[in-house]
DNA sequence: GTTTGAACTGTCAAAAGTGTCAATATAGCG
DNA sequence: CGCTATATTGACACTTTTGACAGTTCAAAC
């Protein structure tokens, strides 16, 4: 979470004094702890490091904030893949299950995932309603993303309507670990670094 | 009410043995119990956030002596009545409102309401079925009461499933003030210090 | 009531932070 | 090139933070 000015004069490969000097300029904006310690916020470096040129280390980058994700599925076979599918991301995330419409409203309200991995077809509340529903209430949805998860022998069946509901991706079972986590990383927005060159690109 | 020196330290992102280091400096005021544990006053601990530009944690930031109270019906009329009601109540409130069982959900995940005020006639989710599934989530919802409003003409039809489905109280509409800001005194367990004769009712 | 796992206690030593200050680069300029 | 101003470094004594330890207390479940 926080940079001690340490680690921050290793990564920059200069003398930790240095370090102080600069925040003291306010070149390198950071807090000073009650102790009298600084902590420099992730954020805040990773500017400093990108405003002068510094090359900027993989941990750093990937360690921004957890993703959160929510998954809703009756099958407990389907929370187990897309957690473990997650785990072997190339980001950090805290995954979330759920298996009803009813705790996943709950836990939506509670951690306002940026990622909702619904099964539309469950016991209960109707998938597509609770799209509909969840895009009603930007307040407390806004900016979470919505991957719907199918099963092939529903395709016929909701296709449509599943269109109207206007989910940001569709994938259908049995879907693949990576086809999970592509759709995953497009959607929380993150690269998957994988063939790509060394740019620390946003968007 | 009162935090831990392991709660503090996560929240400031630092060591427990740090913490208590802050205690004994006197930097953090806390207090010592019987039993040699710490407890930080929640007060004590936002100003000290606060004072050294640590980011306040929501949780925290709520108010802990206002009840938070989440009205769910369909109809504006009621909601505006409970609003009003609790207005005029002798104790603080925060009223929220859901005009449907899915807001209801993703507000009560949210807002944690002490109390939640329900018709269970809606459209769309069926309010008994919301309060045993609410009751199925005691870690989203352990704590919270549930006062189940119902218009008399309900009475027949529901009054079975309404009793399986436990509800901490049921008032039939039309109700007045004071049986509504009674029954929510009991439930939220603040007692109207009023005395005998005459009373509260300010319509 | 009893049990049980999680969390808190103090203590201690290692690791890493602090300011200060002198010595040493480094850059700009006549 | 030498001079000056500024930035960086290294060494100092001291303080703060952290992590490991065994024992105690808490809180929830049984």
């Amino acid at each position: 979470m926080h940079l001690t000015t340490g680690k921050a004069a290793r990564i920059c490969g200069v003398h930790v004094n240095t370090i102080k000097g600069w925040i003291r300029k306010g070149v390198l904006p950071a807090k000073l702890m009650p102790s009298g310690h600084w902590r420099i916020t992730r954020k805040a470096f990773l500017d400093f490091l990108q405003e002068f040129d510094f090359p900027i280390p993989d941990e750093l980058r990937r360690r921004q904030d957890v993703s959160r994700i929510l998954v809703v599925d009756d099958d407990p076979f389907v929370l187990d893949f897309v957690e473990g599918a997650m785990a072997s991301a190339p980001f950090a995330s805290e995954v979330h299950t759920a298996d009803d419409g009813y705790s996943a409203l709950l836990k939506i309200g509670h951690i306002k995932p940026q990622l909702l991995v619904l099964d539309i077809m469950m016991p209960g509340i109707n998938g597509l309603e609770l799209i509909h529903r969840l895009r009603e209430q930007p307040e407390l949805t806004g900016g979470m993303r919505i991957l719907v998860l199918t099963g092939a022998k529903d395709r016929r069946l909701v296709v449509q309507r599943l269109k109207q509901a206007r989910p940001d991706e569709i994938l259908y079972k049995p879907a693949s670990i990576e086809q999970l986590l592509g759709a995953a990383s497009r959607l929380l927005g993150k690269e998957i670094p994988e063939e790509k060159g060394d740019s620390y690109s946003h968007a």
